[in-house]
DNA sequence: CGTGTGTATCTTTTT
DNA sequence: GATACACACG
């Protein structure tokens, strides 16, 4: 690979990587080309089943498209006959990509999804076999915490000390493994009140689903599983379609994706085929020469490194990888232990860190890309100052050449972001927030996406009980007990019960309030579901939302509001409407079921604009699977990494330690590794300890710009050299007097590096929290300004417009800085 | 029925 | 430091 920091994330030995399709046909030699022995066998072989374990780095992206492309090219497979299934959309948009740059258009037909996407594809066709309607609607974890809400309260499990959110999990894992509250209640403990209650709102809250036809994310799994169990000749007519099953981080898979790809490599047995259609859709093409009969099962291939297994929380086991073997006997296994990613000092931090989990099989990574740089250590005295280093380090890279889009901000918890993004705005830091707060768990978005659903599938109870106040129309709590009532009493759905107003017992003033949005809700279905029988165009949906949101008046409402928030969220009903003029686009076909489908299974991790022009930002989970030429992981504290509740998990601190492996691994070329003393979280400052995973890292790997030991809090309590005996506890003792000494050294510097952000003495906690607002200060090239933090400088030049005016600053003593002119703590003098 | 105030609990990680 | 909930008031 090219030495040269390059936007383009090229395939591991792709020096070929541009010569596709030079001889079509039968030649292979293109995508063979260039590969490693076991990287060779991983494309080439052929059986029943494969196990291909791929470190971090070693091509295993690669690998996998390259035997999907060979399949193809030598005609092994048909593109229908394919099924690919990663962890995310993205994952598998990009697979797709490579895909098609290998062997074109045929790629086309291929189903390349996640195991949510493609299990919505068969429920959506199967749907009527067993009580649902295609139409159904998919509850994510938010949808379902509401709905669990409900029926704790009904149920009154709280009073065994049942938190929704305890019993959303419980029910979540037993989900995973694939049971239900009637087989749970066979083993449990039945003179336990606690359990029986569980079980209640366990199958109550099923019983919910089923009513308001609609699936959680467990249930998309394990309803298809379920689907295949009870209809075996509805499984078979997948079984004889996919005839490879191919699965990306296999670690990560849970008992019910377990049998999921169970019953689709099963051998097909039956004496089959009546060509099977559903819903007038021909669902496959029999091919005439294997007409009937047994036919043995797909091929399977998985990959996955059971050292990158950071999901068992929510049920993935790593056994499905460790005993595939046992599982799937006579299986091939091609082991990848080369790594095209990372020099060798981030793959030697690497190797010594994982080594510490006992439980695994060894496995070395190595690279021939030499030794590389060292890894940057950094301490800071507080999150501030460590997000401070993190952006000045960001700025350095970027006067050397190395791309924004090239480098990225790892950390534990989604709230670490807040202090990251305060300074990157401060530093006029170009960057992008992937997860977090997500744009379709605004609340604002999940009413409009009520309206929709309201309209897709109005058994969804909980939908319309959403919209009912939304915008205020005087409809309380009383109001919404009158409809359920009624709706009870004659045998109504809730939605129904809307049409007669006039019958529920309430005040005029909310009869017309109720009957208008019966009204509404009506003419937005004849748009979007026209009833005539002629399909809906493809614009109906942002048509019927735009309706909705107007004539309910739910943006007038919050035009009218002084809220300021209101304002954002007026944009983000903009952008939804946007999203959904892009879906007609993307997809002339596309139903509202189709858009929902779609909303419901994205995550941000998806977002798939590689502006490629600014830093990412994002969890160490989210990060699996990607990678940068610069890799920042911050927070790298006891208690963070591994995580304070990790502690009393079973399996907790090794699963804490891959994630921490997955995190430092991403990293091609510049691994930077930050941690802070003091840390505010929950409002308070607490004091930090370094991460024990940091001492597990050879010392000669990292150059510390500021080590725990050069650094101390508040004028110093003791001294945190990392290896240095504590004795007994910290925090409270702060008697031992010797921190002066420290907290008065002078700071390393280093030739060729930037100075270290200064003013370190009065920085913690200094950073404003408000933003600030400098309204339309001008500022031109030459003007001198005071900076609340780095002094007086003089601004060099003014770039960027309005709002994102960027002030190009020499600082006196702090060097060089990029500051936001709307909202940098700075006047002119 | 809506709004405002006070209070408790909160933060792991995600399809 | 934020948000969600309970409660009291208009």
């Amino acid at each position: 690979m090219s030495e040269a920091p390059s936007p383009v994330i090229l395939p591991p030995g792709s020096s070929f990587g541009g010569v596709h399709g030079a001889t079509s046909g039968a030649a292979a030699d293109d995508l063979l080309a260039g590969l490693n022995p076991q990287q060779l066998d991983a494309v080439t072989y052929r059986g029943q089943a494969l196990l291909i374990v791929a470190g971090a780095g070693s091509g295993k992206t690669s690998v996998l498209t390259r035997r999907i492309a060979l399949l193809l090219r030598q005609r092994e497979a048909w593109p229908s006959q394919i099924l690919a299934i990663t962890f995310t959309n993205k994952a598998a948009g990009e697979m797709r990509e490579r895909v098609v740059q290998l062997v074109g258009d045929s790629a086309r037909g291929m189903w390349i999804s996640t195991f949510h996407s493609a299990c919505v594809r068969i429920l959506r066709r199967e749907a009527e076999q067993f009580g649902f309607t295609k139409s159904f609607t998919i509850y994510d974890s938010g949808d379902s915490r509401a709905l669990i809400k409900r029926l704790v309260k009904d149920h009154e499990a709280d009073a065994f000390g049942f938190t929704p959110a305890a019993m959303q999990s419980r029910i979540s894992k037993l989900k995973n493994e694939l049971q239900d509250a009637e087989s749970y209640a066979r083993q449990a403990n039945m003179s336990d009140p606690a359990e029986r209650v569980f079980i209640e709102v366990f199958a109550d809250y099923q019983r919910q689903l089923q009513k308001a036809n609609a699936f959680d994310f467990d249930d998309l799994i394990g309803q298809t599983v379920y689907l295949f169990r009870a209809f075996p000749q509805i499984a078979d007519i997948y079984r004889r379609r996919f005839r490879h099953i191919l699965v990306d981080e296999y670690q990560d898979t849970n008992a019910a994706q377990y049998a999921l790809i169970h019953e689709l490599t099963r051998p097909v047995q039956g004496n089959a085929p009546e060509p099977y259609a559903s819903n007038g859709m021909m669902i496959f093409e029999p091919d005439p020469h294997e007409a009937a009969g047994v036919e043995p099962g797909a091929a399977l291939t998985v990959v996955g490194d059971s050292d990158q297994s950071i999901y068992a929380f929510r049920g993935a086991d790593i056994r499905n990888i460790s005993e595939f073997e046992r599982d799937f006997p006579g299986a091939k296994v091609v082991l990848l232990e080369q790594n095209y990613r990372s020099t060798q000092n981030i793959l030697s931090a690497a190797n010594a860190v994982i080594g510490n989990n006992f439980d695994r099989k060894d496995k070395k990574l190595w690279s021939d890309k030499g030794a590389g740089h060292a890894i940057v250590g950094f301490t800071g005295y507080s999150q501030h100052d460590e997000a401070q280093f993190v952006a000045d380090e960001v700025e350095a890279l970027r006067r050397a050449g190395m791309p924004y889009g090239e480098m990225a901000v790892f950390y534990r918890t989604n709230s670490q972001s807040r202090a990251l993004e305060e300074i990157f705005i401060r530093s006029a830091v170009p960057y992008k927030i992937m997860g977090g707060t997500k744009f379709y768990e605004r609340a604002e978005i999940k009413d409009a996406l009520a309206y929709l659903v309201a309209i897709a599938n109005p058994a969804d109870e909980m939908a319309v009980r959403r919209i009912l106040n939304r915008p205020r129309r005087g409809i309380g709590d009383v109001t919404e007990s009158s409809i359920a009532r009624f709706a009870e009493q004659h045998g109504l759905s809730f939605r129904d019960a809307l049409a007669h107003p006039g019958q529920l017992g309430v005040g005029p003033k909310i009869q017309a309030a109720i009957a208008q949005l019966d009204a509404v809700l009506r003419e937005a279905t004849e748009i979007m579901l026209p009833a005539s029988g002629e399909v809906a165009p493809p614009t109906a949906v942002a048509e019927g939302l735009t309706l909705l949101l107007q004539k309910t008046g739910y943006m007038d409402a919050l035009r009218a509001s002084r809220d300021p928030q209101d304002e954002a969220r007026l944009e983000n009903l903009d952008e939804l409407i946007a999203v959904t003029r892009d879906f007609a686009r993307n997809n002339p076909e596309g139903t509202i079921a189709d858009f929902l489908t779609e909303v419901a299974l994205v995550s941000d991790a998806d977002d798939l604009d590689d502006e490629s022009g600014v830093v990412s930002l994002m969890t160490m989970h989210t990060a699996k699977g990607l990678e940068f030429d610069a890799v920042f992981v911050t927070g790298v504290e006891e208690d963070l990494i591994p995580h304070r509740i990790s502690a009393n998990e079973p399996g907790g601190p090794q699963e804490e330690r891959r994630l921490f492996y997955v995190g430092i691994t991403r990293a091609r070329k510049r691994l930077h590794l930050s941690l802070a003393m003091t840390r505010a979280q929950f409002g308070e400052v607490t004091v930090a300890m370094p991460s024990r995973f940091l001492q597990e890292i050879p010392a000669e790997l990292i150059d510390w710009r500021q080590s725990p030991g050069d650094v101390n809090s508040r004028g110093g309590t003791q001294s945190r050299a990392l290896n240095a005996r504590r004795p007994g506890g910290f925090g409270g003792s702060g008697s031992s007097g010797s921190g002066d000494r420290f907290a008065a050294r002078e700071l390393p510097r280093r030739e060729g590096l930037k100075p270290l952000s200064t003013a370190m003495d009065k920085f913690p906690n200094r950073v404003t929290a408000k933003v600030r607002d400098n309204g339309d200060l001008e500022l031109t090239a030459g003007d001198r300004i005071r900076h609340d933090d780095f002094g007086e400088g003089r601004v060099e030049a003014i770039t960027g417009e309005g709002a994102k005016r960027i002030a190009h600053v020499r600082f006196d003593t702090a060097g060089q800085k990029k500051l936001l002119v709307k909202i940098a703590p700075i006047q002119r003098i």
